[in-house]
DNA sequence: CTTACGGCCTGTACGC
DNA sequence: TGCGTACAGGCCGTAA
């Protein structure tokens, strides 16, 4: 029985920090601890190719942990070296019992890991916009895939005060701000458009103009919708380890996004999408101002 | 410095 | 039925 820690049970839904928070979850029960006993790249790169010798440094490691980092998993391994790992917006991780039938050959099943305990670990990813690399785990703080990644939001220290002084002067949408990795980590374009919503801000407002009151509402709106989302992934995770089958942890319905012409489940107006820098955005133009 | 935009990649939906 | 096209969007390189 194969459980789907990436699950994609609709379309449209991508890996954003709910979504990578679960994998994590879901990954280091079968990691942690464990010994990867082989690992298999089966072509040559994904977005970006792979470090020289991926697999060979890999194979014989032991797993201190799983981590995260934004959208990224970082995986401590015990040569002081760290997996860093982004499924893009198609990748998904597929979990093997060891005495599962044979699997990761898919057309699209681009890395495999096996663990000392003989449970298989492929990584599927039919757009490749998903990454691997290996960096030294003391440098990671440095490395240039995080360099100027901004405040966790689930961290205590993403505070309203935080969030306008990163916004300040910025003459973009808040919409458009709030997907900049540089002012915080983690948000896609669904949780933008949910956490907007409930915060009661038009997307379309100047970035710059949310503070005070604004930021002081929209800061909590962004945890909340993240940890619902983190809790209905903590749900599937649990139903996967029921032995279910096929994970869908989007059981979670939103209250904006795909939902253009349905009625705001505040006021019942009709759901309008407009494109912000070529994205789509749903919103309520009665209750976003 | 900032902001804007095209390209990457392929499966799915939709129109004719 | 089949084909072509638009769309999904995180991230990055380049341009303005």
């Amino acid at each position: 029985m194969a459980g789907s820690v990436a699950g994609h049970g609709e379309l449209n839904e991508m890996p954003e920090l709910p979504e990578v928070e679960t994998v994590r979850l879901g990954l280091a029960a079968a990691l942690e601890g464990r010994r990867l006993k082989r690992v298999e790249a089966r072509r040559g790169d994904l977005r970006k190719p792979f470090p020289e010798r991926f697999a060979a440094r890999l194979a014989g490691r032991s797993v201190l942990s799983l981590r995260r980092r934004a959208k990224y998993l970082l995986l401590d391994l015990d040569h002081g070296e760290t997996l860093i790992m982004h499924m893009g917006m198609s990748g998904r991780f597929t979990i093997h019992a060891r005495n599962a039938p044979a699997s990761g050959s898919g057309k699209h099943d681009h890395v495999l890991f096996e663990t000392d305990e003989g449970v298989r670990i492929v990584f599927t990813d039919h757009r490749r916009f998903g990454l691997m690399t290996l960096a030294p785990t003391e440098e990671l703080d440095a490395h240039p895939l995080f360099e100027g990644v901004g405040p966790e939001p689930l961290d205590d220290d993403f505070t309203p005060a935080v969030l306008s002084a990163a916004l300040k002067g910025k003459r973009t949408p808040i919409k458009a701000a709030l997907l900049d990795q540089r002012v915080v980590a983690g948000l896609g374009n669904i949780y933008v458009c949910e956490a907007l919503f409930r915060a009661r801000i038009s997307p379309k407002r100047l970035a710059a103009s949310v503070a005070g009151a604004r930021a002081a509402r929209l800061v909590p709106a962004i945890k909340a919708v993240l940890n619902e989302a983190i809790a209905a992934g903590g749900s599937s995770l649990r139903d996967y380890a029921k032995a279910d089958g096929e994970l869908g942890y989007f059981q979670h319905r939103f209250r904006v996004y795909g939902r253009e012409k349905k009625p705001c489940p505040v006021c019942g107006k009709p759901i309008r999408r407009i494109v912000q820098a070529g994205r789509s955005t749903f919103f309520c133009a009665h209750c976003q101002k």
